[in-house]
DNA sequence: GTCCATGCAAAGTCTTTGCAACAGA
DNA sequence: TCTGTTGCAAAGACTTTGCATGGAC
């Protein structure tokens, strides 16, 4: 894929060592929108790779600000950042749990200029939205909640 | 204070028995903005609390809606709900490691226009914003990130 | 060839659970 | 009195660390 050059380039542009262990985590991240760490080192070690391994892996990508932390669903999830998946935020649905990315012009506008107005130099942000998506709005009946 | 009276409202209208160290961890919650779940069980241990104990109310307290989660300042904390501190969101300062709560009319508007947009019924949100403070854009020359 | 990353094993931190004694309503 | 809560101790889940070996550049 496209995104694992990106991988590569800024690796490379970081002055770190390109291993397959380091790839093999990064290949499994790409594929998904978001995973709790304990999920992705179970599936390394499927994979055959050290816990130990997958732990620093991630600790250096967040490092070099190509993974970060989100709260998603009630979790505590990683993703890969804006460089590989473009800016998004979350909408977790509290009936089926659907979890989905979203973005909004609008609102990022707005989020920049609650920043001047607060004296802030905005760098990131993360939005976590939660409710009942359109379906569940319909199925549900006034039980919301 | 005022607050602990609408703790033992809404764990009555729960149904819920108020104990000692249930109104001790709220006490504690009460006193600061938001707290690592680890350091408020060292609190609590302090007092005399079981860790059990300490988690099992955290656990409580979420499940009626009184406590949340959230990631501030790159860390998982817990604070009281809106009902006791009114809404509000973050800012956290990447070079001073300040932490502030914030609102703004202008933005919760459009938040709320977004999740309409979106076909969204909002039942919550949150929202960290980081960056630098007021005071580090001038300390900080270009050297910033 | 050099230096860093990896695997392994052990330790460390955080959180949950089972059960008998206890306390709130 | 009755039922849910607490403390304790043990287990479980998650994460980090030290060190010898192997791999990237």
């Amino acid at each position: 894929l496209d995104l694992e050059k990106e991988f590569i380039r800024q690796m490379r542009a970081n002055g770190e060592r390109l291993s397959s262990p380091r790839l093999a985590v990064f290949r499994v991240l790409a594929r998904q929108n978001s995973t709790r760490i304990p999920d992705l080192v179970a599936t390394m070690q499927r994979h055959g790779l050290d816990r130990a391994t997958t732990y620093r892996t991630i600790k250096l990508l967040r490092k070099l600000g190509m993974v970060r932390d989100v709260t998603a669903g009630g979790h505590r999830v990683i993703e890969l950042t804006d460089s590989f998946r473009g800016h998004h935020h979350h909408f977790w649905c509290r009936n089926c749990g659907k979890l989905v990315d979203f973005d909004d012009d609008e609102l990022e506008k707005e989020l920049h200029r609650a920043a001047k107005r607060l004296g802030i130099q905005l760098s990131s942000h993360q939005l976590e939205m939660s409710g009942f998506c359109e379906k569940c709005q319909k199925t549900q009946s006034t039980t919301n909640l």
